[in-house]
DNA sequence: TATTGTTATACTCTATAACTATA
DNA sequence: TATAGTTATAGAGTATAACAATA
């Protein structure tokens, strides 16, 4: 680690070392799913129920239209979401996740959901600690 | 948030979304450098001194080897690294930073290690906090 | 006029397989 | 035989500009 006497700079380096270490297992599980990376991510966006526009959409993977345009024509073509058009606006296409969808997302959340093992092995009075702080510094 | 009760999956959530935030001030970076992310990526794991095999370039990476080719034919393109070849085993071609290369990879850290908002905005407890228990995490 | 999403284009990233030159 | 890197190929992600439909 580069010296520096200051925390949240060590902190900094230190959690984008974490973050590169998960990066294995998130590809993995990409293609365990049989998803590009950037559709697991998107897929993770579409929640069961409501509708997301392609824009919204956009915004939350912050990259442009045209994109995602592409993007979500993959995952249309293995029916795992279906566009709409929206009532209020028929300019805009809102995003429904499908049953087949729904489940393969489910499953994703739930491995997504098990913390990496650097974060698993830390004891609870750090666990907790840990995500107090983050919480603070999220604002949450 | 999810709901649950386990601290190490809360804070997990949290860093989650904590680099998820920092993601635009990531690419802007890239942008104004003019490299691409991966560019970026790979340019700040070649230390200005030590030759870096390309396989271990590909490891760090998490990519192949054929596709390393393609990102380092770029950067060359810049003038920001060269290939060489190793001495013991001739096979290997070492990459070397150029000068050019080590100011703008200077900047590049100088940029990348300044802490994002959210860390920032840290008390100095809590990020000396933090910094701690990334280490014990990391084992560092 | 402005906005949403699409298309066209060009470039980057990605893995697999076949190739070369070494070992 | 095995390995490091390249090439060829095909697919995926990326932004910009031009476009159609709608507001």
């Amino acid at each position: 680690m580069a010296p520096t006497d200051d925390p949240a700079v060590e902190a900094w380096q230190l959690l984008w070392r974490l973050m590169q270490a998960n990066k294995p297992r998130f590809m993995a599980l990409a293609q365990e799913m049989g998803l590009a990376p950037m559709q697991l991510h998107a897929l993770r966006l579409i929640e069961p129920g409501d509708g997301v526009p392609m824009s919204s959409l956009a915004g939350k993977l912050f990259c442009d239209n045209s994109n995602v345009t592409g993007i979500v024509d993959r995952l249309e073509a293995q029916g795992l979401v279906q566009r709409r058009p929206a009532e209020h606006d028929r300019r805009v296409k809102t995003l429904v996740i499908t049953d087949t969808g729904t489940k393969l997302r489910g499953e994703v959340e739930r491995r997504m959901s098990v913390p990496p093992p650097p974060l698993a092995g830390l004891s609870e009075e750090d666990a907790v600690a840990l995500r107090d702080i983050l919480s603070r510094a999220l604002d949450v």
